[in-house]
DNA sequence: AGCCTAGTGCAACTGGAGTTGCACTCCGAG
DNA sequence: CTCGGAGTGCAACTCCAGTTGCACTAGGCT
């Protein structure tokens, strides 16, 4: 474990494999990561990356685990301009192939083994409840009726975005994100999400 | 190629390895399907299979052409009645292993190879294309605004099936179909996906 | 009937992911 | 400083997906 030594070689090892796989992740795509690739780049020998991980998957998901992590919630003073800022926000991460990677990878990784689909789960049941602070704020200034359903109206406003990046695979812009946003507070606007 | 003989030992091979292969996807789930598995359950050679089809995705997006282009556009006489058809169909289809190992399988190989993203980019137009009628039909007995986008309608009302079962992991249960629609209808009735 | 060839079977090969046993290095505690 | 052991490097191995060259079978055509 990286407890027992924290200043030492075994920390070191640690952090240039992470670096690396987030690097092979963001040149190859989530096709090209292997762990003899990381290994080279890192310049540690694969059977270390294999001992500590056991596979890409585990390894490219503590690799993300810090980006994913640090993730401010938007406070704009709306309801509409908060969920625009998370909805363009996921819009963006997308246009750019650089940052699509990332996401990309863990949902593709979850299609694969459990313990990232577990990852995944908690990573968005995480994400999703922090954002829930938007709505409830709306709630509080009468926006929208009382019993709304907080994480219900985040659902609304990515899963259309959601839908065309990974299933339909139909191209997104700036346009689909505030229509998305639109819809989300029409339906909770009408108490579908309350009650 | 089995159009130059259609009733000869070319189509035998052909049939067989699409049917072992539909079933070993049901069997095995999308990680367990092997051109060698397949091959050992069609009687067929894996050569044979790699010839013909290359790589297991094009081998199993073939074998899926049938059953999904056999699909029936709902007519319930009123337009939540159609869309709660739509969304409760995909909600059964997820909640059923064996139903829902041929969508994960088509969404999982998407993510890895360019050719299977086309082949579900161009069903999804299929079938978004073809459920419009729904929608149409519903603006022309007034029940939504003129100018209302049919496809959005059933973006918004599928979006949040896929979003829980591809991207956040959450189960799904047929109240999650109903509140989708219900928050469609909102949404179209708001005017939101005319103009 | 008999030829022609596309399509198939077969076996051996390639290549890369993942594993294993052993030697060695280096951190940290005494 | 030195010693123990966790952690790492290394090389050789297994295993399985995918490839290739060759023989041959079987369907269509004259």
């Amino acid at each position: 474990m990286s407890a027992s030594r924290p200043g030492g070689r075994t920390e070191r090892v640690r952090r240039s494999a992470l670096e690396a796989a987030l690097e092979e992740l963001i040149d190859k795509g989530f096709t090209g990561v292997t762990m003899e690739n990381v290994a080279l780049r890192a310049s540690v020998h694969k059977t270390t990356l294999y001992r500590r991980w056991g596979t890409v998957q585990a390894l490219i998901v503590e690799a993300l685990e810090p980006t994913l992590a640090r993730w401010a919630v938007p406070d704009t003073g709306s309801l509409r301009g908060d969920l625009e800022a998370i909805a363009l926000e996921l819009v963006r991460t997308f246009a750019d192939p650089e940052l699509r990677a990332i996401p990309e990878a863990v949902v593709v990784g979850a299609m694969r083994s459990a313990d990232t689909v577990e990852a995944l789960r908690t990573f968005y049941a995480d994400r999703l409840g922090r954002a829930a602070v938007v709505v409830r704020r709306a709630v509080e200034r009468g926006e929208l009726p009382a019993g709304t359903d907080p994480v219900e109206v985040l659902r609304a406003t990515c899963a259309p975005v959601f839908l065309r990046v990974f299933i339909t695979r139909e191209p997104v812009d700036e346009a689909v994100a505030h229509r998305a946003v639109d819809a989300a507070l029409a339906a909770a606007a009408a108490g579908v999400f309350a009650g």
